[in-house]
RNA sequence: GGUGACGUGACCGAGUGGCUAGGUAGAGGUCUGCAAAACCUCCUACAGCGGUUCGAAUCCGCUCGUCACCUCCA
């Protein structure tokens, strides 16, 4: 039973081989900070964060580079051309980089609640400016790339004729990519195809986000960035890289040529993995068609289509919930009943530790030694083993089926109703070794915790509890039950706590001790 | 126009030639002071029409419908 997914290039699902075990490199494109993110800008750094987190389950060295996109990329293809950046910037009259380390601070806290472990490498796009010359430099040594007035392009047409393919992961052809062009390409002036994409383009007067280069001041293109930064860190070749469906064209592919083009010769990755789009009553979640729901704006609610908050881990739980290859609607009705899953399956986490409780296991051990004994037998749990055996199994079934963590969360819950029902009576109990029952619960706990990185989310108010045990308190001591007054002062004190008595009432402090 | 997806029960969402998906909602039951939880049982499916096959929700064809990419986008 091995991991296999599903690699965009060959159109297959794969077994997933380390190109040099047990190291393994792996790259999701990043955000663009410019703007507050929204939920389909979440669903990449989920997936990706439970496909590094398993692989790290499975005993490999993961490097996972994720960057930030803080320079370069074109309001429009157009030879004025705004940067995103820079047109929020002056918007908002700041210093580009303010706007930029604004939204990272903010990107990086969203992801953190939705439980996505910070990369091991976040490298941005403006500290990097002098790699992206290099490769450029390559590119145009090898003959692929030319200037035009201080910008320089990717020679599609070219490329090709040397016998490599513009198009082999979006499985377009030259041809037909020259047929679709559209009519509106007026400044388009400068490239010889209208397939040729920008590598670097010259900086007019106004724009302020700029460096200097053989070719003048000007700043990168914006597929340059990923294709620069990923052989940086993950070498000519990495095993994995990662991004929105929306990426695979034109970005991607732009960069699988710029790999081939510059001394890496390489597909830039292995396997090219894609997610697919969150959508709002069927249709893609975008910025620019404004029907966003802001991962900020939905945690706490209501906002746009919904009409309540969602906390972060019933997000992550929401996405996980599909398979990272079909697109996921976004509703209330969907959402709620995402969040009675995931309670259900953190209650399952809280059962856990009752499960391997002391008292209980004395229990059990008891009813073994009891009813079995009578009969001169030692119980038989090989069936009850099996079972738990086989529910944990179908799990990792569904993980390794190319990251389903749909399958696999549907495993879960079976796994948990078998749990449920064992932790009913000491009679199932006895149905099972406490060898099995102790892999089963480590498993589940692994899977839920460990994998899907979904956390308990504490839900109960602490003063609201102090304030009701207050009124018990003052109850007993109505009362005179002495001995319970003390039992309450004494489990408070011990959450560090003390109950002061004073004339105008019960009152509580932190302890100073 | 080109490329690629998809259409599963009230809602969400897996699966893929014969074997329970799962969650939520609904009905009944066990348990229960009440309730909840938990467990058991049940209900509503594979867009339509043909074809292949011993057998198709699953493969093929057609029809209808929806979406994505081809332009910045996760």
């Amino acid at each position: 039973m091995s991991l296999t997914l599903y690699n965009t290039l060959t159109r297959k699902k794969e077994e997933f081989q380390p190109l040099h075990a047990p190291q393994v490199g792996v790259y999701l494109c990043g955000p663009t900070v410019y703007s507050e993110a929204h939920l389909g800008n979440a669903r990449g750094p989920v997936v990706f964060d439970v496909l590094t987190r398993y692989l790290r389950h499975l005993q490999y060295q993961v490097r996972y580079v994720r960057n930030i996109t803080d320079v370069g990329h074109l309001e429009s293809d157009a030879d004025t051309g705004e940067d995103k950046m820079e047109k929020a910037a002056r918007a908002a009259r700041i210093e580009p980089m303010q706007v930029a380390q604004h939204f990272t601070n903010r990107y990086r806290q969203h992801m953190l609640g939705l439980g996505c472990l910070p990369p091991d490498i976040e490298p941005q796009a403006s500290g990097h400016i002098i790699e992206q010359i290099q490769v450029i430099e390559e590119i145009i040594n090898n003959g692929l790339a030319y200037e035009v007035n201080g910008s320089v392009y990717f020679d599609v047409p070219k490329y090709n004729e040397e016998g490599k393919r513009y198009g082999k992961l979006s499985n377009r052809s030259i041809e037909d990519q020259l047929a679709g062009t559209r009519a509106g390409l007026e400044g388009q002036s400068e490239k010889r195809s209208p397939l040729d994409f920008a590598l670097w383009k010259k900086a007019s007067p106004e724009h302020i986000m700029r460096w200097p280069s053989p070719w003048g001041e000007g700043f990168p293109g914006w597929h340059l960035e990923c294709s620069a930064m990923s052989r940086k860190y993950l070498g000519d070749l990495s095993d994995i890289h990662g991004g929105g469906l929306d990426l695979m064209f034109p970005h991607h592919e732009c960069e699988i040529a710029q790999s081939q083009g510059s001394h890496s010769h390489t597909d830039e990755a292995r396997v090219w993995m894609h997610n697919n789009m969150i959508t709002v009553n069927g249709t893609k979640m975008s910025k620019s068609l404004g029907n966003f729901v802001l991962l900020g704006d939905m945690f706490k609610g209501p906002t746009g289509p919904l009409a309540f908050g969602y906390s972060p881990m019933v997000v992550r739980f929401f996405l996980l919930q599909a398979h990272y290859r079909s697109p996921v609607d976004v509703s209330d009705d969907a959402l709620q009943a995402a969040r009675k899953g995931y309670r259900k399956l953190m209650n399952g986490l809280r059962l856990l530790d009752r499960l391997t409780a002391d008292s209980l296991s004395s229990d059990v051990i008891r009813d073994r030694t009891v009813a079995p004994l009578a009969e001169g037998k030692q119980p038989d749990t090989a069936a009850g083993d099996a079972e738990l055996r086989k529910l944990v199994a179908d799990v990792f079934v569904g993980l390794n089926d190319d990251l389903n963590t749909a399958r696999a969360i549907a495993s879960l819950f079976n796994l948990l109703r078998k749990f449920n029902t064992l932790a009913a009576t000491t009679a199932a109990m006895a149905t099972v070794s406490s060898a099995a029952l102790t892999e089963a619960v480590d498993a589940y706990r692994a899977v839920v915790s460990d994998i899907l990185g979904l956390q308990d989310e504490p839900r109960a108010n602490a003063e609201e509890l102090l304030k009701l045990t207050l009124e018990f308190y003052t109850e007993a001591k109505a009362e005179k039950a002495y001995d319970k007054v003390d039992q309450i002062r004494g489990a408070l004190k011990s959450q560090g706590i003390v109950i002061k008595d004073t004339k105008a009432g019960v009152e509580w402090a932190y302890s100073e001790e």
